[in-house]
DNA sequence: TCTATAACTAGTAATAATTCCTATTACTAG
DNA sequence: CTAGTAATAGGAATTATTACTAGTTATAGA
């Protein structure tokens, strides 16, 4: 792959949020410093930052949010303020388990827990 | 919430089919019935029906799909055939143990097992 | 049965999220 | 350095969903 200032600019803004941003948020903080990026530009960086594993895509509802986190978790998500947490609780068993009982490959499982946090309850 | 021919029509559709249909697909089928429905009435009937519970919205990636199957469950997605398994994976225990280890109150849980299904092993 | 009314509809326009297209740019080899 | 070419960029287009409006329909009560 080749060097892209924007796709660096793009990476680092990621890397240096905890929030779980959405490809919209990271236009906006993209364009404080390359004025003229492209929406498109950040949807298609972030779609290479996730093939070379860099970068992880959740879904929040029916829309993207990209995490700087690569290693396997899950979340919390809050539906009173919206938060959204990581937390590791899926772990290996569950993986052979749904090997054995389903014959089904594991690859990646995607778990949000929604509910009230401790703030909110 | 009155009677209405269009969401009998939509409810029924739903119930009827093992697979996970999108909005666009009952749209379709729905018109082989009422021709002249318009995909603006599918999606409202569809959230009514949801709040009603008669239905749940699950998020495949960006896009919505809609299940009859109101039951707490989890879903098998194999990324060869894009089929979408019900599965129950989460059980209560599960539930409680969030609660106890991050004093969150759980609602739902949302999870989909990616992966690769037997007939594409 | 008839009427009032509030929920509902089709159709269209708007919005939001994402992907596609074509000109431009960075890099490589000569 | 220059030409060739493949990756990249910006903006337009597409797709999914929601909002709006004017007309229609189910249903409760006279």
């Amino acid at each position: 792959m080749r060097y892209s200032h924007q796709r660096e600019a793009i990476k680092k803004i990621v890397q240096n949020t905890n929030c779980h941003p959405t490809a919209d948020w990271i236009f906006n903080q993209t364009k404080i410093i390359i004025p003229n990026i492209s929406l498109g530009t950040v949807y298609r960086n972030l779609k290479l930052l996730e093939e070379e594993g860099e970068m992880n895509t959740i879904y929040d509802g029916n829309i993207a949010r990209y995490d700087w986190n690569t290693e396997s978790h899950d979340h919390l998500k809050c539906k009173e303020c919206g938060d959204l947490v990581d937390v590791h609780l899926v772990h290996e068993e569950f993986t052979s388990k749904v090997k054995r009982k389903f014959k089904f490959d594991v690859d990646n499982v995607e778990m949000t827990v929604i509910g009230t946090c401790s703030k909110h309850a």
